[in-house]
DNA sequence: CAATTTTTGAGGGTAATCCCTGATATTAGA
DNA sequence: TCTAATATCAGGGATTACCCTCAAAAATTG
């Protein structure tokens, strides 16, 4: 028997599920939350196997929810369940412990299937959740792009300086390593200066990491 | 008429497509590329409107081809194609402008969707490809409760002085800021030093982005 | 091959960081 | 309530980073 835990602020969707749910007697609809607060000491309470979580939840949403979760009941899944396909609400409850996502719009028969193949540990998301996020991956690209445009190309000997700088070496190491001049090491240091437009090595360390200029 | 390139070393692989592909009324294939460098000529030499690219080609990888081309060739619309279902070659070359991705144990049905499906603009993705990517996606999770274990707490006005150390203040701008003495910043950036294990305020700066620490 | 960019290097100086050893209120947790 | 952590501040010194100007090989690119 899989006891599951609806919560959802949304009375009527609420009794959908529960009434999909009836006609399955392997699965047992034990409880419901209204607001994200009261979620995590009813899944303790009621040994809740499934929580279908709405990620839009009133008092705690469900991405705090999910990562609280994750620490204080590690053995619940979770199924995050929002009415919009919003690649970052996708993303970041993903990223926090959810074990599937599925859409509000997802028939009977999808649901059920859903709930049984996280129960039996594996993960589950829906045809456009999943569509949404390899859509997501591909505009990477155009941001790279105009982000890149900003700032001039940093050259690999810069590029080498730089990674090194990140690294917390100083000047004198970094020189030692590249086997070259302090003098130099602090030339391509104040060309990153300059074409980064950053006053320190802290704000070095910023642009690079925000940008990924290792990557390439 | 839909004009097709095949890149691919593997010369019987290039065979199958074609011979499935010569069944196709609407689509012709105009060329064939057995190494990287050679892709980007022949794209624009033969008008090709799809390109089905091997992520692991010789000479110039893929992903590079397909870096290139979205510079030189914007009008070509890449199919990556490989042999296995890598979730790193998969991001880096979604990210790089293709706007498909395909195994090659992809069947005749497939394949031809694929192809007319990013003909028509949009994007194409295989089933396995897709869940690997989701899968990817969760394991940020285990990766970020590993690290934020190793180091103690930074307490709260410690965060402040972080966060404006990584937005390239000096110790004298945060005293003015905070309203206390560069003694006491200088204390706090000590404290930070040695919680987090560092030794420079570039270090600083890399820990706090990598580890979110100012995100809560 | 000419022009540009990159990489290399120097002198000399100012400003900022980092390290050490202290100390005293204030605050929060057990 | 008592203890531990936090936030505040100081002197002094060593090291490092940052700025300026300048310049000459070396590599790339047209």
């Amino acid at each position: 028997m899989i006891n599951i835990l609806i919560a959802d602020d949304h009375k009527m969707f609420v009794d959908g599920i529960e009434s999909i749910l009836r006609l399955e007697p392997d699965m047992k609809v034990v409880g419901r939350c209204y607001d994200g607060s009261s979620v995590e000491e009813a899944v303790i309470r009621l040994k809740a196997d499934i929580l279908l979580l709405d990620v839009n939840l009133p008092g705690m949403n469900g991405i705090e929810v999910c990562k609280k979760l994750s620490t204080t009941a590690k053995h619940v899944k979770i199924i995050a369940i929002s009415m919009f396909n919003e690649e970052s609400y996708v993303t970041e409850i993903l990223s926090n412990g959810a074990s599937g996502y599925i859409l509000k719009n997802t028939g009977r028969e999808e649901l059920i299937k859903a709930i049984k193949t996280v129960d039996s540990g594996l993960s589950y998301f829906s045809e456009e959740v999943k569509h949404t996020i390899m859509k997501g991956l591909m505009k990477n690209n155009e941001k790279k792009e105009q982000k890149s445009k900003f700032f001039p190309k940093v050259s690999k000997r810069e590029k080498e300086v730089l990674a090194l700088i990140i690294d917390e070496h100083t000047t004198q190491e970094i020189a030692s390593k590249l086997y070259i001049s302090l003098k130099t090491v602090e030339s391509h240091r104040s060309s990153l200066l300059n074409k980064l437009n950053v006053r320190n090595s802290a704000g070095l360390v910023r642009v690079a990491m925000e940008n990924n200029l290792l990557a390439e």
